[in-house]
DNA sequence: ATTGGCACTCAGGGCAGACGAGTGCCAGCG
DNA sequence: CGCTGGCACTCGTCTGCCCTGAGTGCCAAT
């Protein structure tokens, strides 16, 4: 067990570490932080902090470093969240004010996060799984090709082509909107997927208009998966390259995730919030996503029910204190501007 | 002047130099290339080269690299394209065939371009300038809201979220719909926003809709603008991390570039082709755009008239005839499935 | 439990020498 | 006149070496 001067000494090492970039020695501790002891009585404490594998030392006659599992007890049992300075507030604010549509809104959410943190900044789009499906639309381009747009009550939209077998006329677009509207209007986006899974159970009829039906509901079926199916919204990779020195190998498994996406959301569902909506996963702890060199922060931020997190991505050794601060004001703004966005309805 | 020999000797330097990535001496040279004379002959050569500043020397006692402008001799008068193989052909061909929509094809085309090459690969969405508007279309969500749906004749379709200052009632918007359908429909991008311009010039009228009408027609308006202006789809940027050796600095001009879009826009805009349709742009060519360490290949290719590129961002230090050859075939294989397309109409 | 002292380790910087790849130049040859 | 072999020279890189200093672990004393 970790005596709590030695709690205080990893959070030495830590900031310190995390400040200099250099592993931090016994001497160093004692000439920056007041703990009116020596430096050999701290040398016994990192000795008992090496035993718990907290910090480590790069080689033997050199200062130590945190280890993942040292973040981990120093970001659960020691950092506070360093509070913004109102400077920050009012420019996140004043950054995410006026905002148009969604879109838009994480946009610069987005933006203003990895302004203020220097890390890659990541959004979840809001879970519309809850979401009713408000309106369908066709609009026929002429000859096979059809438009599908859907709209939910919470004003996302996916629009698609749906590129037919046969021509198609005005009025069969008209009779196909009405089959299709009929189905899903109205309803969750669970109960339309499920919706227009029985009416492509059922044997085809030799309509003609059938196969045209069935072609452009899996289109309406797959815009909904959609919906329910989590997207991100990402800046700041050009941070990495600064950064890079802090990765020990390459940035490119950081710039596939980021390319990829799926990684990043599965990671980032998977991640279990404390009671402030806030997560860390630290380094190692990602190892299953190819990112074990980074560590990830993000905070719950809630819109109506729906729910989803904005984070940050980036070095093991990050500043978590100010990060994890950071991603939880700009998590409040945007719940908050959410909410009067709902109330303007 | 360079005699013809000294252009085989830059080719080979150019080669040679893209392979092994360290500066080629005189003797390396006669070593792997058949030239019949010797290494004194290929130094004289060199010497020429040199005075010419198509190859420069990293020190004093060492080979020689290729300068930016001998990158460019290169391009324009030595190198010929290197024809993918038949496999990177039916590759090419297998990944694209079954593609969607046209956002489906190019975000297919954009990773093909990326394997194929292992550069960072951009596709210019196909420009819609000349594109008729065949409807639009409002989606009441209730309260103050109207998602505004714009779509073209050639299958775009765009969409936003309107906020507006007071409630509506379906009726509006079916009023609102009408006008602006009436200003838009069957008008071509430009004469849309022309309309729309001429619209919010005349003087308020105390109707009760018209701030909403003007509210709605600049969203329109704003729509028709992201018709007009380019977009790009891009993949591979974690490339750029493996190939990081290859940039003298670091590689976060490039990321930046990535993320930004827009510069890479106007670098790609003001390129020129060749009659081929080709372009390169090399190195220090690039240095207004903060892209002095890079070269950018293209290739245009053609929708029915509507002519966008598809391109290349990597090192100067790139295999620019197998390069060239692989944007060339894609943009190909791209000009016929739209074709193809169109003819399905 | 804490401390000062001490021996020990080891990365990093500086220096010298050897090596070798590559050059420029020149005189000679066909 | 173009090509060639030869040769002296340059200079970056590698290697081994030493030294320094930061930092450690341990121990006996308080």
């Amino acid at each position: 067990m970790v005596s709590e001067r030695g709690l205080q000494v990893l959070r030495a090492i830590v900031e310190d570490y995390v400040e200099t970039h250099e592993p931090v020695g016994s001497r160093s501790i004692v000439d920056r932080h007041a703990f009116g002891v020596s430096a050999a009585t701290i040398r016994n404490d990192m000795a008992l902090l090496e035993e718990d594998e907290l910090i480590t030392a790069p080689h033997t006659s050199s200062g130590r470093v945190p280890t993942d599992k040292g973040y981990r007890v120093f970001v659960d049992r020691i950092a506070e969240l360093r509070p913004l300075t109102t400077a920050q507030r009012a420019a996140i604010a004043s950054f995410l004010k006026d905002s148009g549509d969604l879109d838009d809104l994480l946009v610069r959410t987005v933006r203003a996060l990895t302004r203020l943190t220097g890390q890659v900044a990541i959004v979840q789009y809001p879970s519309f799984a809850r979401a009713n499906v408000s309106h369908v639309e066709f609009v026929h381009l002429g000859g096979s090709r059809i438009v599908v747009i859907v709209v939910t009550d919470t004003g996302r939209v996916s629009q698609r082509t749906a590129l037919l077998r046969g021509e198609v006329v005005e009025s069969d677009v008209a009779t196909v909107k009405a089959t299709i509207a009929a189905l899903v209007t109205g309803r969750g986006i669970r109960d339309g997927v499920q919706a227009i899974a029985d009416l492509l159970a059922t044997p085809r009829s030799g309509d003609r208009l059938d196969d045209v039906v069935r072609a452009v509901a899996r289109i309406v079926s797959e815009e909904l998966e959609e919906f329910r199916s989590d997207r991100l919204v990402m800046a700041g990779s050009a941070t990495l390259a600064r950064r890079e020195s802090d990765f020990r190998g390459s940035i490119s498994p950081l710039l596939e995730a980021i390319e990829e996406q799926v990684t990043l959301l599965r990671l980032m569902g998977e991640m279990v919030a404390d009671e402030q909506g806030l997560a860390t996963s630290i380094g190692r702890e990602n190892e299953s996503f190819g990112l074990a060199e980074a560590s990830v922060v993000t905070s719950d931020y809630d819109a109506t029910g729906a729910h989803a997190r904005v984070g940050l991505l980036g070095p093991t050794r990050m500043d978590y204190p100010s990060n994890l601060a950071a991603v939880r004001a700009v998590a409040h703004y945007l719940s908050r501007l959410l909410d009067e966005d709902e109330k303007a309805r």
